[in-house]
DNA sequence: GTTCTGACA
DNA sequence: TGTCAGAA
Protein backbone atom coordinates (compact mmCIF):
# COMPACT_ATOMS: atom_id res chain seq x y z
CA UNK A 1 0.00 0.00 0.00
CA UNK A 2 1.09 3.90 -0.50
CA UNK A 3 1.44 6.15 1.47
CA UNK A 4 -2.44 7.67 2.01
CA UNK A 5 -3.60 4.23 3.01
CA UNK A 6 -0.82 3.61 5.42
CA UNK A 7 -1.79 6.41 7.09
CA UNK A 8 -5.76 5.87 7.19
CA UNK A 9 -4.81 2.35 8.23
CA UNK A 10 -2.82 3.94 11.21
CA UNK A 11 -3.83 6.70 12.14
CA UNK A 12 -0.46 9.04 11.87
CA UNK A 13 -0.24 11.11 9.67
CA UNK A 14 1.74 10.99 5.64
CA UNK A 15 3.95 13.80 7.78
CA UNK A 16 4.68 11.33 10.65
CA UNK A 17 5.56 8.29 8.42
CA UNK A 18 8.40 10.14 6.51
CA UNK A 19 9.52 11.23 9.69
CA UNK A 20 9.65 7.61 11.12
CA UNK A 21 11.89 6.63 8.39
CA UNK A 22 13.77 9.42 8.40
CA UNK A 23 14.74 7.83 12.12
CA UNK A 24 15.07 4.89 11.29
CA UNK A 25 12.37 3.07 12.21
CA UNK A 26 10.66 2.25 8.87
CA UNK A 27 11.95 1.43 6.00
CA UNK A 28 9.62 0.65 3.23
CA UNK A 29 10.35 -0.29 -0.13
CA UNK A 30 10.20 2.19 -2.92
CA UNK A 31 8.60 2.04 -6.48
CA UNK A 32 10.05 3.40 -9.58
CA UNK A 33 8.08 6.38 -9.54
CA UNK A 34 9.96 6.97 -5.93
CA UNK A 35 6.53 6.56 -4.25
CA UNK A 36 6.88 4.80 -0.42
CA UNK A 37 5.48 1.06 -0.26
CA UNK A 38 4.49 0.11 3.24
CA UNK A 39 3.64 -3.80 4.20
CA UNK A 40 0.80 -5.36 6.14
CA UNK A 41 3.63 -5.81 8.81
CA UNK A 42 4.54 -2.33 8.91
CA UNK A 43 1.13 -1.74 10.03
CA UNK A 44 1.69 -3.55 13.38
CA UNK A 45 5.32 -1.91 13.49
CA UNK A 46 3.42 2.26 13.38
CA UNK A 47 1.83 0.37 16.62
CA UNK A 48 4.81 -0.40 18.42
CA UNK A 49 6.72 3.07 17.65
CA UNK A 50 3.73 4.51 19.11
CA UNK A 51 3.61 2.76 21.79
CA UNK A 52 7.18 2.97 22.37
CA UNK A 53 6.97 6.84 21.75
CA UNK A 54 4.31 6.98 24.69
CA UNK A 55 6.68 4.83 27.08
CA UNK A 56 8.92 7.91 26.69
CA UNK A 57 11.46 6.45 24.55
CA UNK A 58 13.63 8.96 22.26
CA UNK A 59 13.52 7.50 18.44
CA UNK A 60 17.33 6.65 18.42
CA UNK A 61 16.60 3.86 21.41
CA UNK A 62 12.99 3.16 19.60
CA UNK A 63 15.18 1.96 16.53
CA UNK A 64 17.42 0.07 18.12
CA UNK A 65 14.37 -1.80 20.03
CA UNK A 66 11.85 -2.24 17.28
CA UNK A 67 13.56 -5.70 15.83
CA UNK A 68 13.26 -7.45 19.27
CA UNK A 69 9.53 -6.90 20.21
CA UNK A 70 7.42 -9.30 19.38
CA UNK A 71 3.36 -7.91 18.69
CA UNK A 72 1.56 -9.51 21.51
CA UNK A 73 -1.99 -8.42 20.55
CA UNK A 74 -2.92 -5.15 22.07
CA UNK A 75 0.99 -3.82 23.04
CA UNK A 76 4.09 -5.51 23.06
CA UNK A 77 6.76 -8.50 24.61
CA UNK A 78 10.37 -8.41 24.93
CA UNK A 79 12.17 -10.58 22.49
CA UNK A 80 15.76 -10.18 22.52
CA UNK A 81 18.18 -11.06 25.81
CA UNK A 82 19.43 -7.90 26.56
CA UNK A 83 15.96 -5.89 25.76
CA UNK A 84 14.55 -5.45 29.42
CA UNK A 85 17.69 -4.52 30.50
CA UNK A 86 18.49 -1.74 28.31
CA UNK A 87 14.20 -0.58 29.13
CA UNK A 88 15.31 -0.54 32.52
CA UNK A 89 17.98 1.75 32.08
CA UNK A 90 15.93 4.32 29.95
CA UNK A 91 13.38 4.09 32.70
CA UNK A 92 15.77 5.15 35.22
CA UNK A 93 16.80 7.68 32.51
CA UNK A 94 13.13 9.28 33.19
CA UNK A 95 13.15 8.93 36.59
CA UNK A 96 16.19 11.05 36.94
CA UNK A 97 14.15 13.81 34.13
CA UNK A 98 11.34 13.46 36.66
CA UNK A 99 13.71 14.52 39.80
CA UNK A 100 14.85 17.67 37.85
CA UNK A 101 11.68 18.83 37.12
CA UNK A 102 10.23 18.50 40.38
CA UNK A 103 13.59 20.69 41.49
CA UNK A 104 12.41 22.97 38.84
CA UNK A 105 8.95 22.83 40.23
CA UNK A 106 10.43 23.42 43.40
CA UNK A 107 12.21 26.54 42.52
CA UNK A 108 9.01 28.37 40.91
CA UNK A 109 7.13 27.39 44.22
CA UNK A 110 9.85 29.63 45.99
CA UNK A 111 9.46 32.28 43.41
CA UNK A 112 6.03 32.11 43.68
CA UNK A 113 5.54 31.96 46.94
CA UNK A 114 7.85 35.03 47.55
CA UNK A 115 5.32 37.08 45.82
CA UNK A 116 1.95 38.52 46.18
CA UNK A 117 -0.81 36.96 48.41
CA UNK A 118 -3.32 34.25 46.71
CA UNK A 119 -0.71 33.79 43.35
CA UNK A 120 1.35 30.76 44.93
CA UNK A 121 0.24 26.85 43.76
CA UNK A 122 -0.18 24.09 46.39
CA UNK A 123 2.81 21.57 46.45
CA UNK A 124 2.22 18.38 44.87
CA UNK A 125 1.25 15.25 46.11
CA UNK A 126 3.71 12.34 46.41
CA UNK A 127 3.19 9.61 43.19
CA UNK A 128 3.71 6.05 44.41
CA UNK A 129 6.68 4.03 42.80
CA UNK A 130 6.07 1.59 39.94
C1' DG B 1 -4.39 13.18 -8.91
C1' DT B 2 -0.83 11.52 -5.61
C1' DT B 3 3.60 11.57 -3.64
C1' DC B 4 8.39 13.32 -3.02
C1' DT B 5 11.92 16.41 -0.85
C1' DG B 6 13.17 20.38 1.58
C1' DA B 7 12.15 24.28 4.41
C1' DC B 8 9.82 27.08 7.76
C1' DA B 9 6.59 28.00 11.80
C1' DT C 1 4.23 18.06 13.71
C1' DG C 2 1.59 20.82 10.25
C1' DT C 3 1.84 23.05 6.04
C1' DC C 4 3.58 24.95 1.82
C1' DA C 5 6.37 25.19 -2.54
C1' DG C 6 8.03 23.20 -6.70
C1' DA C 7 8.89 19.00 -9.34
C1' DA C 8 7.75 14.29 -11.11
Amino acid sequence: MRIKEMADRTGVSERLLRYYEEQGLLTPARLPSGYRVYSDADVDTVRHIRTLLAAGLTTATIARVLPCVRDDGPGLAPVCPGLVAELRQERERIARAIEDLRASQGMLDTIIGAGPAGTATPTRQPVPEG
